[in-house]
RNA sequence: GGGAUCUUAGCUCAGCUGGGAGAGCAUCUGCCUUACAAGCAGAGGGUCAUAGGUUCGAGCCCUAUAGGUCCCACCA
């Protein structure tokens, strides 16, 4: 018996306290770790490694309870689960944080120094990392914090080398001069799927070009107009072009055009990627500065100009303008093309303008030197795997925006110009240039032998090292024992918004590297948007700071409001009055457990379960039979990541079921009956229904439904590693299902009817039941005593006819029975009647579509026989009922 | 320009492979019934965006339209 049966608990569950002190206890007992062990099969997931600058925000919350729902399950089911934590080191954002901090210190980066600003970052993550971490666990994941590793740790680091050198000795990762995205605020490059394209209100400039006659005067009547919205850029122009099937320019082919203010003569060029509907039909060409533009350059092997610093001021090339901001060499080229009249008419114009998605600022295209992985080869298992199902996308529209990716892939531009991150491990020979790559840094120059080198400023860009992720936190390029045991993963939870940066990536990089992919499953969730539908912004303000909802509801309320009533893949609206429907329910519980433990104190099992079933009552296998088909639907839905549906199953059957009709039930049997073996049946079963619920219950809610378990029965240490219930034929009680069903019935009507004339629950009624059903009669005969409290009956009678039963009683048709209630004076015949004229219209409803189907002979042709046979026994139910009605109604 | 997705009760959303429309909150009525008023018992409320089609049968499948959201794309 337990020890805390009978002892006062409080009548509202407060998670305060509780939860901390459970976790403390799962650590202490390392359930959370996981070891290889080849009796047993694994179960693993990797967490999406959280920014070591991040702080907890209800996107992590909602990523870390779908992962900590899918590992305590697996868990109880007896697999090894193992959740891989850890942390991103995030260059770019922890770069620009710590430059933020050493501004406020009037520091500037480069005065400090790489080396010292370095120590600077470790000592942020030293101080920071782990804050985020502290976090997860108050949302109470059960992460293997024992294994805990970092994308710049010594093994990742590794992994990286590794992969950079193989690759580029594959012929996979080179060194060029493309054309990039550049950050002028962060002053790195960036790569494609960094670039936020946002629509923004410009204009069209119009400006005009003069031509250069044949003899090579510049025309002062002649020129070639076309529209811009980057007018700065023409101090890079290299050549203007014209569509070749534009027979408006023909006379052009083959002419040059005088590029003004910088006076040079540019030639026209012919190209297809002219869009002759497009503006005059007429395209300045700045190879420099355009992407699309430097495809053109490179087919007609023009030179390339770069006008522009990185700090996005012009450069010498630009002249006078040298040194002035894009912007103001803009405003400034403008009004001297205006002063020589070249500049035509001015549109208003909105175009989409790539932005750097971390700040923000408008990225400008520019040709430099860069490191790349060549993605044409790379990417082709990757794309098999998801067209084959060897990796699935969870909800499967994800696919399309997947292969949309691969289908355009361009090369990944792997470097940047930052301190924090992966070092490139290449060396410069100083003397000869040889550039070398190697795991370790070399001595001296292959080719020359000269000892003086030096390595490639740039880092890895931080999704490199994520990439890796999945195997390089098992040991690799190690081929560890855990790495065998552990890998493929089986799951990987994350959000539909970075399916291009880190899913693709690791999936390919998993049969690169491991050939194998690094996941079976990627189940992804939505964004959590603010009541409003917007997304929950720092510049808004419209955050809400799990913390906070935690400390106010619990973990356990956050929990389940992020997985309820929510599709995968689907975004979501924060509600308080969801979190609060949440805490109502742990609270719901909370009170039933209490009732339970109340109870116990009369209670002791021996030791023994009880296993023959004879002493169980209708009412107890009732409940028993559906906890078993709850079990197994739960486990179904589980299976199948339908987190949502499956928690939503639990929800009802412990509130409706379990709560508002199996106790109700059983109250009279433990309050008033004298038999005892009746009363422990019903002990037995409370117990054992609460505590299966409580299993089914506690991916979602660990803490209350913990600190439950153990209440209850303290032999037990905990929940977590408890094994998750199993549906069981042989717990299927068909009869007794419908019997408790029939009375349900029964009650509801007979409630439904007080309700309806003002009879108040304290009035009781005998209730005569009659059938000529000999199991309806059984269910009644052995359901009587909690019939009649539930009905508010004085006494129940149960007859084959309606002897003894007063004409003007009140009464109810039910399937297989009528119920009537002599109410005496309280009897409004007029009322009664229309009571029972409602019903008999319901059931012509009823009736009208059922024999629509039945005398449907296509219907009976094609439609399945089970389906057919489900309808008959409608129509049979109707139909009997019906006649009671019809019969009752006659009598009034 | 291409694509995805959504439109279901007053609000927010479920509804898994087509077979009698659901939840939470809100509203109304009655209850402090010895687990729970963060509760109990009842009630009202929906031509499932519109128009066609497939099917014995459509919220679910197909086509078109309208509106919303999002992603991708080189139209200067």
């Amino acid at each position: 018996m337990s020890e805390m049966a009978g002892r006062e608990l409080a009548k509202t569950y407060d998670p305060r306290g509780i939860e901390d002190r459970i976790y403390q206890k799962w650590l202490e007992k390392k359930y959370f770790h996981a070891e290889v062990d080849k009796t047993k099969k694994p179960f693993t997931i990797v967490i999406p490694p959280p920014n070591i600058t991040g702080q907890l925000h209800m996107g992590h919350a909602l990523d870390n309870t779908m992962q900590d729902i899918l590992i305590r399950y697996k868990r109880m089911q007896g697999y090894n689960a193992l959740w891989q934590p850890g942390t991103d080191h995030a260059s770019i954002s922890t770069e620009v944080k710590i430059i933020e901090a050493l501004k406020k210190e009037g520091i500037d980066k480069h005065d400090l120094g790489r080396e010292k600003f370095l120590e600077r970052a470790w000592d942020w993550r030293r101080e920071y990392g782990g804050r985020i971490v502290s976090q997860l666990k108050k949302l109470g994941s059960s992460c293997d914090w024992d294994r805990e590793r970092f994308t710049m740790d010594e093994g990742c680091n590794k992994a990286v080398t590794e992969v950079f050198c193989k690759m580029h000795e594959k012929g996979w990762i080179y060194k060029g001069a493309k054309i990039i995205n550049w950050c002028p605020v962060c002053n790195t490059s960036i790569s494609d799927a960094e670039v936020e394209y946002e629509e923004q209100a410009g204009h069209l400039w119009h400006i005009k070009y003069p031509l250069v006659e044949e003899d090579g005067q510049i025309s002062k009547t002649e020129f070639l107009e076309f529209a811009t919205t980057r007018p700065e850029t023409m101090l890079g122009d290299t050549a203007v072009a014209i569509n070749p099937n534009d027979e408006r320019y023909t006379h052009l082919k083959g002419r040059k055009v005088l590029l003004p203010i910088v006076n040079k003569v540019i030639p026209i060029v012919e190209d297809d990627y002219v869009d002759m509907e497009f503006g005059t039909g007429v395209v300045k060409i700045t190879p420099g500065h355009d992407p699309n533009d430097f495809e053109v350059g490179k087919r007609h092997g023009l030179p390339i100009v770069n006008i522009m610093n990185d700090d996005a001021t012009i450069n010498e090339n630009g002249g006078k303008y040298a040194g002035l901001d894009r912007y103001e060499a803009r405003r400034q080229i403008l009004e001297e093309l205006e002063k020589e009249g070249l500049l035509g008419k001015t549109e208003d114009y909105t175009h989409n303008v790539g932005t750097h998605d971390r700040c923000n600022t408008t990225i400008e295209p520019l040709v430099k030197e860069q490191w790349f992985v060549k993605m044409d080869e790379l990417i082709k298992p990757a794309v098999e795997a998801v067209k084959n199902g060897e990796v699935k996308l969870i909800p499967e529209r994800m696919e399309k925006i997947y292969f949309n990716w691969t289908d355009n892939i361009r090369d990944w531009c792997i470097s940047r110009q930052l301190w924090w991150g992966h070092r490139i491990p290449a060396y410069y020979c100083d003397k000869c240039g040889e550039v070398i790559v190697e795991r370790q840094a070399p001595k001296a120059c292959p080719k020359c032998g000269c000892e003086r080198l030096s390595q490639d400023e740039d880092v890895l860009d931080t999704w490199f090292s994520s990439a890796l992720w999945p195997f390089s936190t098992l040991g690799w390029p190690e081929m560890t024992e855990d790495l065998k045991y552990f890998y493929p993963t089986d799951v990987l939870v994350t959000g539909y918004d970075i399916i291009f940066f880190w899913v693709i990536r690791m999936i390919f990089s998993g049969y690169e590297q491991m050939g194998e992919r690094p996941f079976k499953t990627v189940l992804f969730h939505g964004l959590v948007r603010d009541s409003q539908g917007r997304k929950m912004s720092k510049s808004l303000g419209n955050g809400i700071d799990p913390l906070e909802i935690i400390d106010q509801y619990g973990a356990d309320a956050l929990r389940l409001m992020l997985i309820t009533g929510n599709a995968p893949g689907n975004d979501m609206r924060f509600y308080y009055e969801r979190v609060e429907a949440a805490r109502n329910f742990a609270n719901k519980v909370w009170n039933a457990s209490r009732f339970i433990m109340m109870n116990m104190s009369s209670f002791t099992e021996d030791g023994k379960e009880i296993t023959e079933l004879e002493a169980f009552e209708p009412v107890d296998k009732w409940i028993i039979s559906r906890l078993n088909r709850l079990t197994g639907e739960v486990t179904e839905n589980m299976d199948s990541f339908e987190l949502g549906i499956a928690v939503q199953k639990v929800y009802d059957f412990i509130w409706d079921e379990f709560c508002d009709w199996y106790i109700e039930m059983v109250k009279p049997r433990l309050y008033n009956s004298d038999d005892e073996a009746s009363k422990r049946a019903a002990l037995w079963t409370l117990k054992h229904v609460l505590i299966d619920a409580l299993k089914l219950l506690h991916p979602y809610m660990p803490f209350i439904t913990e600190e439950i378990f153990c209440s209850l029965q303290s032999e037990e240490e905990s929940i977590m590693i408890s094994s998750w219930p199993v549906c069981r034929a042989e717990r299927n009680f068909a009869v007794e299902e419908r019997a408790i069903e029939t009375i349900k019935e029964a009650v509801r009507g007979i409630r439904n009817v007080r309700t309806s004339m003002n009879v108040a629950p304290s009035r009781k009624a005998a209730v005569y039941v009659v059938t000529e059903k000999e199991d309806v009669r059984a269910a009644f005969e052995e359901g009587k005593l909690f019939f009649a409290s539930l009905a508010y009956a004085s006494e129940v009678m149960i007859q084959g006819d309606k002897s003894g039963i007063a004409e003007d009683a009140v009464s109810v048709v039910i399937p297989g029975a009528v119920l009537y209630m002599p109410f005496a004076e309280l009897v409004d015949l007029k009322q009664e009647r229309e009571r029972l004229q409602k019903e008999e219209k319901r059931l012509q409803g009823e009736l009208a579509r059922v024999n629509g189907m039945l005398k449907n002979e296509k219907f009976l042709a094609k439609a399945p026989k089970a389906k057919i046979a489900e309808e008959k026994a409608k129509l049979e139910k109707y139909t009997q009922m019906m006649a009671k009605v019809q019969e009752r109604l006659a009598q009034l």
